[in-house]
RNA sequence: GCCGGGAUAGCUCAGUGGUAGAGCAGCUCACUCGUAAUGAGCAGGCCGCGGGUUCAAGUCCCGCUCCCGGCUCCA
């Protein structure tokens, strides 16, 4: 007996039809093109294949190649068919997990011999064979004793372990060709759709992320459903290749990282040392401004502050042995905040005072380890931007907006314009993410394979509210964090109202870590986008209710009493390190005219004219403009080139023409292939002019 | 720390067991030049460090240091 189903179809369109109706034959009936275009299809907005079937009423979406829905699915499709290709290549190797990420896709094996290089060229190849045989995807629901018994005799013991977790009927196993894998799909229709897949890279990762279980084999790869899109992201990967910060810092003779000094210890070279000076200075100004107090502190402490602190229990695996001083121990300082904290304690503090902020260009060493260290961005000695700010309760959401302002403020002057912004929460019921903040990205964050702590911890939920994903993901870490669940609730609403109020209009959804705060409080984190559209972590806001406890701060209010005190941390820029390293590949190199160390070379046309290029550049050097001479016995077209090369803003070229007409004739670097760039003579005094406005 | 790949002149890199190379940079000399490389010459090396195999090691083997791609962690 066939029963008659209602389709609605994204347009409104209604369609009945006798069931069980197959997805695939009815996108083919409603359209070829759309059916050749078609990878998915949403019912009732849950994803699933083309080879589903249809048996009760439901609205239909199909989802095709433009939908940013598409680009997962192929390339977790494309995973499945690397994962064939190796099967076939390397008989034996063992499946790990494949999933989509956010530039491709990866999966890791357990392969006897070693993956390498030139290998995983083989793999790509026979992979290209898979999509020409076109074979489809298909998949069936298993029972799980029989699933598990699929892999065993498969010799899966990855996937077998990975079954045994998952709730009874949910197990699906998806087959193309000859090779079979458990899957949540879904997976495109057939194989043959894949058109621009890339294996990129082969590293090491162990299983589930957990360096107790063995390491498995990665190989990362990236697709898309056409090859230009492939090709514009492999363009992308070269031009993220050649602004790399360790390769300009080299070129541009900005930095370096040496043997005798150690891993992860930044040497920074003059050019390197004045943009860094420069930026320190708008840092300072633009705290002055805004009710900033700096100070400075020591790089070593007794012990005893840290065993106060509690970094000395906690913080212990980041920090460096002791340093013994006339038989006391001293340790090095991997943070600046319970220096201010003794700075603040000097006095007993009234409400009058409050907020009390502090700020530090503090340079602090943590052990990392060796593996994780890299150029600028990930060091063992480096130097935050720092702040504590003390306030009352009720003044804790006005200082974390102005936070919050500052950070974006500053980060726009670097001509950053884009920004990830992250409500990090802690374990307690909070009504924070009800509050307008992106419920539907933190339902998908709590159920689906995204990003963030749900999935980190491999999760598989369908948990609604923040309770239920505590008590059932997190037990353990209930009674790890520091404060009271009112002190949190109160803290992360507060953060909530100034998202809303501050972030939310500039048009910026707020994203939201469960459970991705510190023990010590919850935190905003701010990420800028680059030129290239990457992210960088540069601002943290954090609330801390642990040290104002450990060091029993307070403060005496209008009643005369003591008061319990909040406290904030936070960075704007992060570390110098970081933040200069992000510039570098930022701005490509080419620092706008206010970082730049060299702002004008001055390229002399013949030995004739040096005396009037000196002469010119102690006028520029007089109005503060930074200023070399190239009085090499090079040809002008040398001076130019190499001015070019080390990416100086203007070159001024002098000769007979300029010396006798008192004027400067100016080049804009990059100006070769636009003469619109090329300015014509104008006098000294008009040059200094550009540099005032 | 772990898996894999590396380290040769200041830089970028060639060198498959038989006398260490190139280009650029540097130095010297000549050229005095109009918008991205003038020419010639000279100099430059514990081939990352230590051990081993061999008649012979930059090359093969072992250990270490550091770098790169990841895992993990974070500013």
């Amino acid at each position: 007996m066939s029963k008659t189903i209602k389709i609605t179809l994204k347009n409104g369109d209604v369609i009945e039809k006798d069931g069980p109706v197959k997805l695939s034959q009815l996108c083919q009936e409603i359209g070829k093109k759309l059916f050749e275009a078609a990878v998915a299809a949403k019912i009732n907005g849950k994803l699933i294949d083309l080879s589903s079937v249809l048996e009760e009423d439901a609205t239909v979406e199909f989802i095709t190649f433009d939908k940013p829905e598409a680009l997962p699915i192929f390339r977790h499709s494309a995973a499945h068919i690397m994962a064939q290709a190796v099967k076939r290549l390397f008989p034996g190797t063992k499946l790990g997990i494949g999933p989509a990420i956010e530039n491709g896709f990866y999966y890791d094996f357990d392969t006897q011999g070693r993956l390498t290089q030139d290998q995983i060229e083989k793999v790509e190849a026979e992979m290209k064979k898979i999509v020409e045989a076109d074979y489809p995807f298909s998949f069936k629901k298993e029972r799980k004793d029989l699933a598990i018994k699929h892999f065993q005799d498969q010799n899966e013991p990855f996937k077998e372990e990975l079954i045994r977790e998952l709730p009874e009927g949910t197990a699906r196993i998806y087959t193309q060709g000859e090779f079979s894998d458990l899957c949540r799909g879904p997976h495109l229709p057939s194989t043959g759709k894949l058109k621009g897949v890339k294996l990129l890279s082969v590293a090491g990762a162990y299983w589930r992320g957990n360096e107790k279980n063995p390491m498995l084999q990665r190989v990362y790869g990236t697709a898309f459903p056409t090859k230009k899109e492939l090709d514009d992201y492999l363009k992308k990967l070269e031009e993220a290749a050649k602004r790399d910060h360790r390769k300009l810092g080299k070129e541009l003779d900005l930095f370096s990282i040496q043997d005798l000094t150690g891993p992860g210890l930044i040497l920074w070279h003059p050019k390197g040392a004045l943009i860094r000076k420069i930026v320190e200075d708008y840092w300072r100004d633009e705290h002055l401004k805004r009710g900033y107090d700096l100070v400075y502190t020591p790089h070593i402490a007794r012990v005893d502050l840290w065993k106060t602190s509690g970094h000395w229990d906690f913080y212990k695996e980041n920090m460096y042995s002791p340093i013994e001083v006339e038989e006391q121990e001293f340790m090095l300082k991997p943070m600046n905040c319970p220096f201010h904290i003794l700075i603040f304690k000097t006095k007993r503090r009234s409400y009058r005072e409050l907020p009390i902020r502090y700020g530090e260009l503090g340079t602090v060493y943590r052990y990392e380890r060796s593996g994780v260290l890299h150029g600028l961005m990930r060091v063992r000695g480096f130097t935050q931007d720092d702040a504590h700010i003390f306030c009352a309760p009720e003044q804790l959401e006005q200082e974390m907006e102005s936070c919050v302002r500052f950070a974006l403020d500053l980060l726009k002057r670097f001509e950053f314009h884009e920004f990830v912004i992250t409500l990090s929460t802690g374990p307690h019921p909070s009504k924070a993410w009800e509050m307008g903040l992106n419920p539907e990205e933190l339902h998908q964050k709590l159920i689906g394979e995204t990003s963030g702590s749900a999935r980190r911890e491999g999760a598989v939920s369908r948990v609604i509210t923040y309770q239920d994903i505590v008590d059932r993901f997190y037990p353990e870490k209930k009674n790890e964090f520091a404060g009271e669940k009112e002190e949190w609730v109160y803290a992360e609403e507060a953060v909530a109202r100034v998202l809303q109020k501050v972030v939310i209009p500039m048009g910026i959804n707020p994203e939201i870590d469960i459970i991705g705060a510190a023990f010590y409080g919850p935190k905003i984190d701010i990420k800028v986008k680059d030129a290239l559209g990457r992210e960088w972590q540069c601002s943290t806001i954090q609330f801390d209710f642990n040290l104002p406890r450990r060091f029993d701060l307070n403060y005496i209010g209008p009643d005369g009493k003591e008061h319990k005190l909040y406290m904030v941390h936070r960075a704007m820029l992060g570390s110098f390190e970081r933040f200069f390293g992000c510039l570098i590949e930022h701005y490509a190199g080419d620092f706008p005219l206010w970082l730049a160390p060299v702002q004008v070379k001055i390229i002399p046309i013949a030995e004739r004219h040096h005396d009037y290029a000196y002469q010119i550049a102690e006028e520029l050097k007089r109005n503060q403009i930074r200023t070399e001479v190239d009085d090499r016995g090079e040809k002008m077209q040398a001076k130019i080139r190499d001015a070019e090369l080390e990416k100086i803003p203007y070159m001024v070229i002098v000769g007979d023409e300029e010396e006798k007409n008192k004027t400067v004739n100016i080049r804009k670097r990059k100006a070769q292939s636009d003469l619109r760039l090329l300015q014509t003579a104008q006098s000294v005094h008009d040059f200094i002019k550009t540099f005032k406005t």
